[in-house]
DNA sequence: TTTATACTTAGTCATTTGGCTAAACGTCAA
DNA sequence: TTGACGTTTAGCCAAATGACTAAGTATAAA
């Protein structure tokens, strides 16, 4: 009953989400783009549909992304509660990160198309 | 040569650092306590010594916790460059985690015999 | 209503992770 | 120098993680 519950405390949950590469270049790149649909997050990472909905659902669960369904397409952006000095740190160091400015500039050609 | 390394950047560390339970613990621990030594954090956490050696060293090599050798004993601290929104963020929610009060009360009996 | 499209869920597999015990290492005391 | 003590390293095992394929669900177009 008093027994630890896995997702015992948010912290722990964001850091866990936030501690896999695919993700949080996810995060970065939401940070850029303010919404992303899935299938951007698809080309973006080179991954499987299947393996992409797996890590957009671990992140929704931590909190730190929310979706948003329009029509058959599913967009993603951060939840207006991330956590500011998260945000504040990912953003001076994230982008010194060369993977990451490539992610950044792959995103321009990737979001041209709209849905 | 221009492939990845592991430890391609420093936030992706620090999240891996931080997304364990007993890992977060430690970093908890040291916010308010300047330094520990390894058998207060083996007490701390219930583990054995050479749990608490492999996640001392791998918050070492995050980068986030330093240690000090003196005589047979290691003292562990966070680093002067520990990353301060991180520590505010972790300041302000960590603290309402019922285990890590329940650790801050043990640490007050724990580190009572001093090295 | 059927078909195609966009995403999710289930199931499998290889890799990583976190715990342990046992052995090695380094330092101090006898 | 020998022995004891505190910590680290090596090696092992079970559980968790991240990738995939295949099957399922939901929406829109034909």
């Amino acid at each position: 009953m008093t027994k630890y519950k896995d997702g015992m405390n948010k912290p722990l949950n964001a850091m866990k989400a936030l501690s896999d590469r695919n993700r949080l270049r996810v995060v970065a790149a939401l940070m850029n783009n303010e919404e992303l649909c899935a299938c951007h997050i698809i080309e973006l990472l080179q991954v499987t549909g299947a393996t992409a909905s797996r890590h957009m659902g671990l992140l929704i669960r931590s909190g730190l992304v929310q979706s948003r369904k329009a029509g058959r397409w599913v967009h993603y952006r951060l939840t207006a509660d991330f956590p500011a000095p998260l945000f504040q740190w990912l953003e001076t160091e994230v982008l010194t990160d060369s993977g990451i400015k490539a992610d950044r500039k792959a995103l321009i050609k990737i979001t041209a198309c709209k849905h």
